[in-house]
DNA sequence: AAAAAGCATGCCATATAAAGAGCGCGAAAT
DNA sequence: ATTTCGCGCTCTTTATATGGCATGCTTTTT
């Protein structure tokens, strides 16, 4: 019988629990819902929510970025926007960089 | 057209001069001064504000946090009394790029 | 069965934040 | 002397963010 940890590996948390957790209330969580694309938890066939680990995951960053720093929800979505393609953003600077750079080493030689 | 990282720089900048930089009315200004410490001009005898560079540079600074980033006024406040010192860097840095860019543009445009 | 609890959607109300507008005044410039 | 600019002040407006309510449907409890 191998162990299982159940209470720590939730599978789903009801609205209930979400708005405990985050001491909001649920019409908070669904306006959250429909103001970050990222948040898209299950539903069951009556439609009740089921937040998932990763919604839970998503919502802690959410309420950190909107409570703690100080962000906008709009700022907000776009820090998320940004942070999710962050390496491809990177790559994209560094190519910026360089035709730069040799565009750059052109003009001197033509000076 | 020689590139010039320094510019003769003004010694201060009227209100007018501020509002058309930033593309915004003066009681918007006027409303920062109060909302950011930071922010403190000084007054000619007539109680006019004299805007130093410091100034400007502080204020790109804000409207960097509010406008682009997407800080609350509350946030880039908190944001300002904890990373000061880097967010001044970023905008050098930031500005260094941009009068790079503009001069490329010139550049270009002469070829 | 009846009552209560939990959650759904949809709409409206509220609070605060942020920005803009209007006004009368005065100094300086034209 | 008329215009321009900016002052402080106050009032409005707009946007953002959150809360609350009405109603209805299942599930759970009494």
């Amino acid at each position: 019988m191998p162990y299982k940890e159940r209470e720590i590996n939730k599978l789903y948390y009801t609205m209930g629990e979400v708005t405990e957790m985050f001491d909001v209330n649920a019409s908070q969580i669904r306006f959250y819902e429909r103001e970050f694309d990222i948040l898209q938890p299950k539903k069951n066939k009556k439609g009740n929510r089921l937040f998932t680990q990763e919604d839970i995951s998503n919502l802690k960053i959410i309420f950190n970025l909107v409570k703690e720093k100080g962000y906008t929800l709009q700022g907000a979505r776009e820090f998320l926007r940004t942070n999710k393609n962050e390496a491809k953003e990177n790559q994209r600077v560094v190519d910026s960089l360089e035709r730069l750079k040799s565009f750059l080493l052109e003009v001197r030689d033509s000076l």
